[in-house]
DNA sequence: ATTTTTATAGATTTATTTTCTAATTATTTT
DNA sequence: AAAATAATTAGAAAATAAATCTATAAAAAT
């Protein structure tokens, strides 16, 4: 991984519709080059995949809440059933398990507090094995990439 | 924004590298019906950019921390300096303006807890008008997904 | 009912990706 | 250091995909 390859990668975490020409411009290489440089980066597992990114706001999913929650019990199988379970929300694109006060920080997006509400009474406390919970609103959003500088 | 555009919006979040000859396929409508919903999709905001997504534990930046940190005061000229500030932190991917005990929530992303401590202690500490700062270390993750449930 | 707009399909053109061959550079082995 | 091997690069050709065009069908507005 050279200098090239982290100019490569930085390009194709900020737009993949540029084509394999424009890139090979900007890194002063020719097609092939930036074609197989990529492929390695593919196959190594650097780059995992190729995505859209939505605006939140536009597809009523702006309401974003950090909600922390805490087990009953840290078994392994209170553990295992919990995480089982919340990956199937939809409401919850982020679930990290944590060091803390709190077992994990989920981030959840909907549409209004109104439905957080809803999803907080008929998906979340449902779970098994939920101890207590805590939410932290977001009010805005100062920085948000998935880009990393590499 | 219909059931079609919805399905679609599914696919392509999850994969951009998709051809629209593929899509037509899934969706059960010519290259040409795609074609349009996609561009329609861009035009309207709803798509907002197609990027690569990397593997942080092949970047060394498989260090991941929340951390929440308060200001000194809540002036408007605090705020906008720190906010400034904050977004050229390489390290940031993201910072949020939350409610609750603390101002901001940051996701920060390094190697390990030595590069962590460093960029503490050279980066963000020096940043001006912050009180107090509190690190949430993550030890696991159980969902960490761009896509929405559209 | 008629016009207008919007969405779709198929065919064509244009552009891009992928493959191939050869040459160059870098790395390893002797 | 020289030779051998491997990896990277470049340009051209082939294969594939995107974008455009024309026509038709469906839906919405008048």
């Amino acid at each position: 991984m050279d200098a090239t390859d982290k100019k490569l990668l930085e390009l194709l975490q900020s737009d993949t519709k540029k084509t394999t020409a424009a890139l090979a411009v900007k890194l002063n290489l020719s097609v092939t080059a930036v074609y197989e440089r990529i492929k390695k980066l593919e196959r190594e597992g650097i780059i995992d995949k190729y995505v859209a990114l939505l605006n939140r706001n536009k597809i009523n999913k702006g309401f974003v809440v950090f909600c922390h929650l805490k087990l009953l019990q840290h078994t392994k199988e209170f553990i295992n059933q919990f995480e089982k379970e919340v990956i199937k929300l939809n409401e919850v694109l982020e679930c990290f398990h944590v060091s803390g006060d709190y077992d994990y920080i989920l981030k959840v997006c909907v549409k209004d507090m109104e439905e957080y509400r809803e999803f907080m009474v008929t998906k979340l406390t449902t779970l098994q094995h939920i101890g207590s919970t805590h939410s932290t609103f977001m009010i805005g959003e100062v920085k948000n990439t998935t880009a990393f500088t590499v």
